[in-house]
DNA sequence: TCTTTATGCCTACACACGTAGTCTAAAGAG
DNA sequence: CTCTTTAGACTACGTGTGTAGGCATAAAGA
């Protein structure tokens, strides 16, 4: 369940919709890579050997689909960055957020009625 | 400043533990990395040459220091992270670790300890 | 039916990375 | 002063990744 950079984005973009045709792709995420079609075919195919989406003809061309959900990134990206940097502890690494000020009100706000339901669960 | 993997485990025995040289680098990351010595002189000439570490002569052999600083790192990780799966906000990623279950009693109460303490403040 | 166009498939290629061997020079031993 | 050892410098090489071009084929238009 490992993917590189440029094959991730063309994931990311199909987490935020799907299916989509390798042409709508190209043009989903021209904003931030400039990829050609081809490019972006390549990616496509190497990521179907990979198991990470799928595709169903439409017509004459091809619509894709994610398999490798975002859940799953989402939850392997965040246990490595606690494991690498804050020895697998909750606690340092929110200490290190409000260090960096990435707290607002509304974030502390919202962090003590998380912990308020936990507290009654 | 950006690290290829096994360059970063070199950094990060240097982290644990400065200086040291490329043959106590070797055998200080034997247990994860069974690399030769001239592997890890490979890995330390390119991080000399990223700037990443620097060296002094120590007799006929060379002592290596960290130049990048590991809370750069975890600044910049944690940040990615948060981009790139939370849409920048911290709450939904502590929203993320409780539902993993991540979070202890002792973590929760840690956790409002910090908010109490930026609340004073 | 013949030609044009669009779509997928295959091939390419430079550079980065992981992994290491060989060559060279300097320090220490005799 | 010569020989041996050891540490560094240079070279190498397979694979993965980013990026794309060219060829073949099927659909659509004339």
């Amino acid at each position: 369940m490992e993917l590189p950079d440029a094959e991730l984005a063309v994931l990311e973009a199909l987490w935020r919709d799907a299916p989509q045709s390798a042409e709508q792709l190209t043009m989903a995420l021209a904003a931030t890579r400039a990829w050609k079609l081809n490019t972006v075919k390549t990616l496509l195919a190497r990521m179907l050997a990979r198991g990470a989406v799928r595709h169903e003809k439409d017509g004459r061309r091809f619509l894709y689909w994610p398999v490798w959900e975002r859940r799953t990134f989402l939850t392997q990206a965040t246990r490595q960055l606690l494991d690498s940097f804050f020895g697998g502890k909750v606690t340092p690494l929110v200490a290190h957020l409000s260090s960096q000020r990435k707290l607002s009100a509304a974030d502390r706000r919202a962090l003590r009625e998380l912990l308020d339901s936990w507290e009654q669960r």
